[in-house]
DNA sequence: AGTCGTTTGTCCGAAAACGGCTAGAGGAGT
DNA sequence: ACTCCTCTAGCCGTTTTCGGACAAACGACT
């Protein structure tokens, strides 16, 4: 595993990769991160550079959509298809927990789908910020509520 | 499901049945024995006959193998891979719990295999009775060790 | 009627605990 | 050396427990 820091607009974020790809994007203090003990830092590491360089467009408001390997293999293969979905919302769009669960064809996984969207590795890229309750709350983000308003708030600017 | 009260050589059996075939032979206290709240008693039940008579003769040494319908329909396809198993093993032999679990092709299960032993609802029947540590210690019954020992010992006198 | 809290009802997947085990390692006593 | 113990560390399907990034219903207050 390799990783970078990255002083993003919003704050200092951790990126990091493994061999197949993009495997991680870490706000600090991010819920359920282990920490990279063991992992090396690598500011060359190609997979790096890209998602350094995306997300810096991206918060320029020049860049809708990511391009560039996922290594989503960490998941379960519930929470894989759960990810999976969520990278179907739309630029500037959001969608209910409700309504995800319903795409994944398990009406009633509501709550699991929560869950699984709160262990998503790799925030921004994969937007689980899009997802909001039925209700219009935002009610949780691992990487902090502020930080789901800000990238809502940014995605509804660049529209 | 109807049941039958009939008592063996060695204590009181309960006997089960649903509508595909025998599904129970209990012990008192027996383990895992949920109770037969809301079955119905039926002296007259065809399968539930053929049990009883076919356990008489088996405690008589007149038999040695049963022949009536099953319903093993309860348990996890893993069990059912087990119970089959168990039913390869000839009266008056025994195995162990290492040996069965090579015999599904999954050598490493186990204790996974005891476990499901203990699950077995068709005791003397489906003759788990006959499986032992691989050091030659009883180890378990879920009708009771006593009656393990009393099985063996029967197979054994009319082997 | 709307809206905002609160309460209550449920449901899942994940993680941890639990056995009807066993081969292997180390000790103690012949 | 060898037997006989005890203890330990793996192993694996099931069961149980846990915890939550929900949602619908309710009531109080505009």
């Amino acid at each position: 595993m390799y990783y970078m820091n990255y002083q993003s607009p919003i704050g200092p974020l951790l990126l990091a990769a493994s061999d197949q790809g993009l495997s991680g994007v870490y706000f600090e203090h991010h819920k359920h991160f282990k920490g990279s003990a063991g992992w090396q830092e690598h500011e060359q590491h190609l997979v790096l550079q890209l998602a350094r360089q995306q997300l810096q467009a991206y918060f320029a408001g020049q860049r809708q959509d990511f391009d560039l390997p996922l290594d989503l293999s960490s998941g379960t293969s519930f929470q894989q298809e759960v990810w999976t979905a969520l990278r179907q919302i739309p630029f500037a769009k959001t969608s209910s927990y409700a309504a995800l669960a319903q795409e994944i064809q398990r009406p009633k996984a509501i709550r699991a789908v929560g869950a699984a969207n709160g262990r998503n590795p790799l925030s921004i890229i994969v937007p689980c910020h899009r997802v909001i309750a039925s209700n219009g709350a935002l009610t949780g983000y691992a990487g902090g509520l502020k930080n789901k308003e800000s990238l809502l708030a940014l995605e509804k600017k660049f529209a």
